[in-house]
DNA sequence: ATCGTTTATCGTAGATATACGATAATAAGA
DNA sequence: TCTTATTATCGTATATCTACGATAAACGAT
């Protein structure tokens, strides 16, 4: 399958972009809301460029993220929580491990939808 | 005074595109989650893409804004405070009423902010 | 089967967000 | 001055967010 890397196959959201044209205005605004939310603590962030700037080859498991941040185990997995609900990672289960990526094309999906919702392009 | 039209000037953060390359990484962080907050509902969202879509010559003021949303005035108001402090709206007193407008170049200055958050460019 | 590792979920406490009606504040106009 | 129009703020109720420790669930290894 295409996108597979390492066992882990990241999904690619760079095919729903066109998808944007057809969405209704207030699903736009929802959707671009909904993505705003998951960026909306600076510890998601951190987790999102975590996860961006990770070497193709590496993967990361949640407790390399809960080692990189200054929160406890529990806080971690509710902000990965909130980022898988709003599109922004996804997380497979290996072993008893759980190894987490961001979907590939997010930010120009993010962008795309904000230039939508805000300019109507 | 450049940028002064109708009587209202509106802020320009074009030549803050620079600073960011100057910030801390925590202070692009902390920055990239603020804005973030700033478009964490679809009222929000709503609210910047009238007042961006908003022809130049004409005003935009509290009321026009309250009338385009199904929420009370003053759910509104505090929506429109919640978009100043985020950063992406300005208000100017004008007798009675308060006019609003977007600062410029913001979604630019954002997709800045994200660019060297997520991924250090 | 039992143990150790890893991660999600539960329970909880405090803070913040969201909505509304009511009220206060400000300015224009009669 | 008094009234009207406009907008922000207050008070309040409910919901969601954020953090933590404790516990549960899932899996590999012994």
């Amino acid at each position: 399958m295409k996108g597979e890397r390492e066992g882990l196959k990241c999904a690619d959201i760079s095919s729903e972009l066109l998808e944007i044209q057809r969405m209704s205005e207030d699903d736009c605004k929802r959707e671009l809301s909904r993505l705003s939310k998951g960026l909306a603590h600076p510890a998601r962030v951190e987790i999102v460029r975590i996860l961006e700037n990770k070497p193709l080859d590496k993967r990361c498991v949640c407790g390399d993220i809960v080692n990189a941040l200054p929160l406890a185990q529990s806080s971690v997995s509710q902000h990965l929580k909130v980022l898988k609900e709003t599109g922004w990672i996804q997380g497979e289960i290996d072993g008893p491990r759980v190894c987490y990526c961001t979907i590939k094309g997010m930010s120009e999906y993010y962008l795309a939808l904000m230039n939508r919702a805000l300019h109507g392009v």
